[in-house]
DNA sequence: TTTCATTGATTGACGAGTCAATAAAAACCC
DNA sequence: GGGTTTTTATTGACTCGTCAATCAATGAAA
């Protein structure tokens, strides 16, 4: 029983589906069946929709990063001020939407995957450069010339953090490695005066 | 021609295979065959030898965390005054030895091994645990009882500038990571007076 | 009757792990 | 010391699974 248009949710479904058994099993090592059934369909509709598992793999990246852009995008807009602009990037990236068991587990292997292939990581160096432009623009009225510096460490400590979560046992404690970037960009800020 | 005595050596130069077939490819993707050729023998004696791939694997990190502790405690030996421990912690980690293409590859491949795979997890954590614990020490003359929180601001550091290491296209600049999580050192030093 | 949705079945590759066979050193035995 | 047995080293060939990708077939809208 076709219904028309079904394309765009089959999709959605798989990219879902990808996240969660990447999520689940910690690897990119899951077939394409188990996506596909998680989904709620065959092995061949997922293969026809997106031609190879590298391509679910690449679709399911790119909205993660989708996600994780919009947060800091609304959250930026809602933040008066130099300072709380920093903070709300900070806060964006552990907000309990991101900073979750399988959506870390799925960036530790997007940057394993970015190893071999050059769409991923395209991807992955847009989403850093963005990132990185971001600090630093608004760093900059905070700790001057000091901005690129204090970006790179800001951005390698969120990095390192969402690392470090891949190997905890309980649940990602957001509030917790928040409030260790903020400690880490007032350390920033205070160096200045 | 059975030179009696070959396990040792064949057990290292399949280490050692290991991380380059590692770092080649940035994948635990590679194949038994592919490493046990680079180490110069059959297949099947590598299974002979370590039993499973997964055993292989094991012993590669086990080798790669031994060489890493190994400098740390070397430098530790040098290091004259609180600041310079602590200084040394973050040079061993940024060492030429450690900081290269393949051990970069290596260490994320692990860390997406330790979400499966229990003994690497034991491992990955101890090697938290030493850094964890060794900076804490060191920082607590310093910073007082700041010295948790620092240190895991620190060990954060390092860990996301291996991470962001992996991406990029360059060889890795040890000296540029160095003076980062220094100069992040000197600010929570900074901030105690 | 063309186009979209869907799948069961199949193909083809690849790769982990096993095994039987070969060979040489060492240990044992008289 | 000469012969026999055990142990260690080593590999080519093979088994057995798994899985990505394809295809032919079915059915229902447009």
């Amino acid at each position: 029983m076709p219904k028309l248009g079904m394309e765009p949710i089959r999709r959605a479904a798989l990219v879902n589906a990808t996240i969660t058994e990447i999520g689940k099993s910690g690897t990119l090592d899951v077939t394409v069946s188990q996506i596909a059934k998680r989904a709620g369909m065959s092995s061949a509709l997922a293969h026809h929709y997106f031609g190879s598992k590298e391509q679910i793999f690449i679709a399911a990246m790119r909205h993660t990063l989708s996600l994780y852009g919009a947060g800091v995008r609304g959250a930026l807009a809602m933040a008066r001020g130099q300072r709380a602009r920093v903070e709300a990037i900070i806060r964006a990236g552990f907000s309990t939407t991101n900073f979750r068991r399988e959506v870390v587990a799925a960036w530790l292997n997007f940057y394993v995957l970015a190893q071999t292939n050059a769409e991923a990581r395209a991807l992955l160096l847009i989403y850093q450069n963005r990132m990185r432009s971001n600090l630093v623009h608004d760093l900059r009225p905070l700790v001057g010339d000091r901005a690129e510096a204090a970006a790179e460490r800001i951005a390698g400590l969120i990095d390192g953090l969402y690392l470090r979560e891949a190997l905890g046992r309980k649940v990602p404690s957001g509030e917790e490695a928040t409030r260790q970037v903020l400690e880490a960009l007032d350390l920033e800020i205070g160096a200045v005066k």
